[in-house]
DNA sequence: AATTTTTCCAACCGCGGATAA
DNA sequence: GTTATCCGCGGTTGGAAAAAT
């Protein structure tokens, strides 16, 4: 499937090419790999290897496994397609739903995104949401033009932009200057700065299981989330504890199962907050979860600094 | 039926953090 | 302490397939 053209571009590595110096031993060869689609036969050798040797030592393994690839090449292509726990098929509506509300909580980091989704890339999830939910997240804006526009969050403002530039004009020429092209240049991008990590001594496990039942409050199909507002993202990893909390305007959404019984006008506060019931108490041997609760109800206080909020919000899941 | 346009997604690139020497 | 490499991540590309004309 993968254009020829490619094989004419400089790898990194091969750039990086140089004689060893200090540090690990010198990168291999990489004159004559191939590039571009996969085929049955580089499928079964990635295969039989990884099953053989198990994952890991990526940059030796094609060597050892009989690839022409660089290890880069083959660790993508196991961990986007190989792996015997890839779920393929058609998101469901339940795990579009927990997409949209845990973009809203920690923006384009599809990995994190994807840990949530057992069976799930996060490659898949960043082209769905690319292809699909993006959209949906811009009709959503048109309907309510007060959401704002989130600051755009550009990772790295190298080499790109001019290779964009004579990239995009042949593709442009291809299209026509049509609705598509218009969003590519004024779609916003709705993603939030990376968080800062605390040192929070609860993780979240890669590819525990998320209960989609209890994550569903509501329908994607009202809307996608937006900056500010965060989405009651419960989870079950390992602790089993369920923890979870909302911002954003009551107004909106505080219809959505999110009221605690404590903020039923809408109006005084523009917060409100979930903590794990007694019925489902938090499973948090050290209680953890707590004393997160505790700090977010600090933060809280000081109502003002929403950016705290945010940046409390997305280290939780770090 | 043929051509053009749009959508989808696998695979690539480059960056940054972690780590080995 | 410094440097080079590994590894994982997010952004982007462009060919194939599907849809529209």
């Amino acid at each position: 499937m993968y254009r020829a053209g490619l094989s004419s571009r400089l790898t990194r590595c091969q750039e990086r090419e140089r004689e060893p110096g200090m540090g690990r031993a010198p990168c291999c060869a990489k004159v004559g790999l191939h590039r571009g689609p996969w085929t049955p036969r580089e499928d079964s050798l990635l295969v039989d290897y990884i099953q053989a040797h198990g994952e890991g030592h990526w940059r030796s393994l094609p060597k050892k496994a009989g690839l022409l690839r660089c290890g880069k090449s083959c660790r993508l292509r196991w961990m986007n397609y190989l792996r015997p726990d890839i779920k393929r098929g058609n998101i469901t509506p339940d795990e579009d739903d927990l997409i949209v509300r845990l973009h809203s909580l920690l923006g384009n980091r599809w990995s994190l995104i994807a840990g949530r989704l057992p069976g799930r890339t996060d490659n898949e999830i960043k082209n769905y949401w690319n292809t699909h939910l993006s959209k949906k997240l811009l009709t959503s804006q048109d309907t309510h033009p007060t959401h704002r526009s989130p600051a755009n969050k550009k990772r790295k403002t190298t080499t790109k932009s001019t290779k964009e530039s004579t990239k995009k004009s042949k593709h442009n020429n291809k299209k026509s200057p049509n609705k598509a092209s218009v969003e590519a240049t004024e779609r916003p991008k709705v993603h939030l700065p990376k968080a800062i990590r605390v040192t929070a001594s609860f993780s979240l496990p890669r590819n525990d299981s998320f209960d989609c039942n209890t994550a569903i409050s509501w329908s994607s199909s009202q809307g996608g989330l937006l900056d500010r507002e965060v989405a009651h993202v419960p989870w079950s990893g390992e602790t089993g504890g369920v923890f979870g909390f909302f911002i954003g305007d009551p107004q909106d959404r505080g219809r959505h199962e999110f009221s605690n019984g404590q903020n039923d006008d809408n109006t005084t506060s523009a917060h409100h907050l979930e903590r794990p019931s007694e019925d489902e108490p938090a499973k948090d041997q050290n209680g953890t979860l707590d004393k997160l609760y505790e700090e977010y109800l600090q933060l809280l206080r000081t109502e003002d600094d929403l950016v705290q909020l945010d940046t409390f919000a997305e280290s939780l899941l770090m």
